[in-house]
DNA sequence: ACAAATCATTGAAACGTTTCGCAAAAAAGG
DNA sequence: CCTTTTTTGCGAAACGTTTCAATGATTTGT
């Protein structure tokens, strides 16, 4: 039915061995065998076998995407820009969604990928360590990890509350909220602890910072601020949220109140997501560079499979300065 | 180094035939040899070897998803719901974001995947009709096929153009307007086409229906409805823009110029992407359902692996009213 | 013109599985 | 206790490649 290799080398009038060194070694072959061959294989329409070749050359050309899922925006960025990489450098991205843990290990090993790169909320620093063993390349999105064969790829969150706690303080804002993601997540846990130290190093200590839980989520922070201000709660001067998403449900819940954004109170996000630019008022937030971090981890991978050594690395993050935080003149500098 | 199939039979005293069978046919081997066999693979951490089975068994148990791109709402919602459907029939899904059509060909021949989803830009009726030449089973989205192996899913584009239009009549709305998408574009073309179809059968002419250009985009939309504002034409009673972006940017450029939606000027959108729930006002449109079409789709490809017959299916969509569409007294029945 | 070196091609083995047909062993029937 | 049937396990072939070592053909050097 299909056409294998034998059948190009028939009709080729070569060997199965000529065949495959005219398709993948030209320089070795004499130029004319090397056009019959390819002739040949052009009138049977000759695709080689993927599994086959794998099998044989022990290797796929194929790097691997572990995700959770791939609804919201980050996964989106990150496939494609991880794709472009991959591509330029004769590489097939396969991004795999996965539910449970265990089958990530499973696919590490069955040999259809040569690296892969693990953005997966439930992958710790140790089930990353137990993963590296494998002698399959390995970049961790977000995780504590470096090895031989693996590298690790954190988010300067803790950075990027320093960042909030300084431009907000920046801008004379005194009594802080915090809107909390969810516990254990790394990036909440370090967004806060981030904001909190950077506000300690201007003398706000962290009791007087008011956290709500916001559970990265619009509506869950919705609810919260809602309840926060009907019980009468003082307002405070800015609000940083862990993500944009929440910035978004309390804006929400102080519009509702009677309070308006950024005259009455600063909100700032963080992620940069699409949305952010297109609400009003348009949202100051941090961007996390998305596209950057795929690019990022595609190159690493491959440089993992080239066989140079893990690392650690940063990704660095920039405030985007819109319309929600506004200047507070009776404190500011 | 890596334990085989081999390694796991001399581990277990049995024969590689028969360690084959205690994984893959369990009911064939006694249940004691077979239980041996599983205890010698644990203890070698044995992971059979993708290649190895995919090319003996001339089956991959995988199916792909072939994509221009993965930004946007539209993909990660599909992606996420074919995923679950494929993993609950115990396939894998493997997404491949294609640069060009002459590769979809190449991996849909390659014995990578057993079925595939397209949902790709270039792909017309005419590419998808060579495409499913191949026995390959495959799913057209958004392209009218229909073949032995091969099935098409059509968004009912033109009916939700008609949607609109008796929506926006039975508001009283008299006067319409309609931001258009992308000259060629299968979906624009439709919605175009139902709209001014759906208000001619009410008596509208297509000649009085002001058509301006949007290109999908919010941006464009803002400028092009700016301008037209600034030229000092007629405010329509209501405009249908061709996706919600667009629909979006419109809002933006009336805000601008003094005019309140819906008070002034109904707006509605065709997609419901998320931001539309969140923008001010909350952006009533017409749903196309993502998730749907994913586990629909996947639904199908795996109907055509079974070896049913190819069909032509549609995909249903529904009006979500919110804010950004007000009845008109003057007119309403 | 002959040995040496280079070039072009090839047969066969290997990659890790599954599966077919057969043999051995066990169970059942008389 | 012998035959028949059923159960269980095995050897070997096959899936479609790549690649190694070897062979034969051609060119080069003297």
């Amino acid at each position: 039915m299909k056409a294998t290799i034998k059948d190009v080398a028939r009709e080729a009038g070569v060997s199965v061995a000529t065949a495959s060194n005219a398709m993948n070694n030209p320089e070795i072959v004499k130029p004319q065998t090397r056009e019959a061959v390819l002739e040949a294989a052009r009138r049977l329409n000759y695709v080689p076998n993927a599994n086959g070749k794998r099998l044989r050359a022990r290797e796929s050309r194929t790097i691997g995407l572990f995700v959770n899922a791939m609804t919201g925006e980050f996964y989106g960025a990150l496939a494609d820009s991880m794709n472009q990489v991959c591509r330029a450098q004769g590489y097939e991205l396969d991004i795999c969604i996965v539910a449970d843990i265990d089958s990530i290990r499973f696919r590490l090993q069955d040999h259809s990928m040569d690296g892969a790169v693990i953005f997966w909320d439930a992958v710790n620093e140790e089930a990353a360590a137990q993963m590296a063993e494998s002698d399959c390349p390995l970049v961790f999105l977000a995780v504590n990890q470096q090895g031989a064969h693996s590298s690790g790829i954190l988010f300067q969150s803790r950075e990027h509350g320093r960042m909030a706690a300084d431009y907000l303080y920046g801008l004379g804002m005194r009594r802080l909220m915090h809107v909390f993601g969810i516990a254990g997540n790394y990036d909440s846990e370090m967004r806060r602890q981030g904001f909190l130290e950077g506000l300690e190093e201007h003398g706000i200590p962290r009791e007087e910072v008011r956290i709500l839980e916001g559970r990265f989520e619009r509506g869950y922070a919705y609810r919260e601020m809602r309840k926060y201000l009907q019980e009468g709660n003082p307002l405070p001067d800015a609000v940083f949220a862990a993500n944009d998403l929440s910035a978004i449900g309390c804006i929400a819940a102080l519009n509702e109140q009677g309070y308006r954004v950024p005259e009455d109170i600063s909100v700032m996000g963080c992620d940069d997501i699409s949305l952010s630019e297109y609400i009003t008022p348009a949202l100051t937030t941090i961007r996390t560079q998305f596209e950057q971090t795929g690019t990022q981890a595609a190159q690493e991978v491959l440089r993992l499979i080239r066989g140079e050594a893990g690392r650690l690395m940063q990704q660095e993050g920039m405030i985007v300065v819109r319309k929600s935080c506004r200047i507070r003149k009776e404190t500011a500098g």
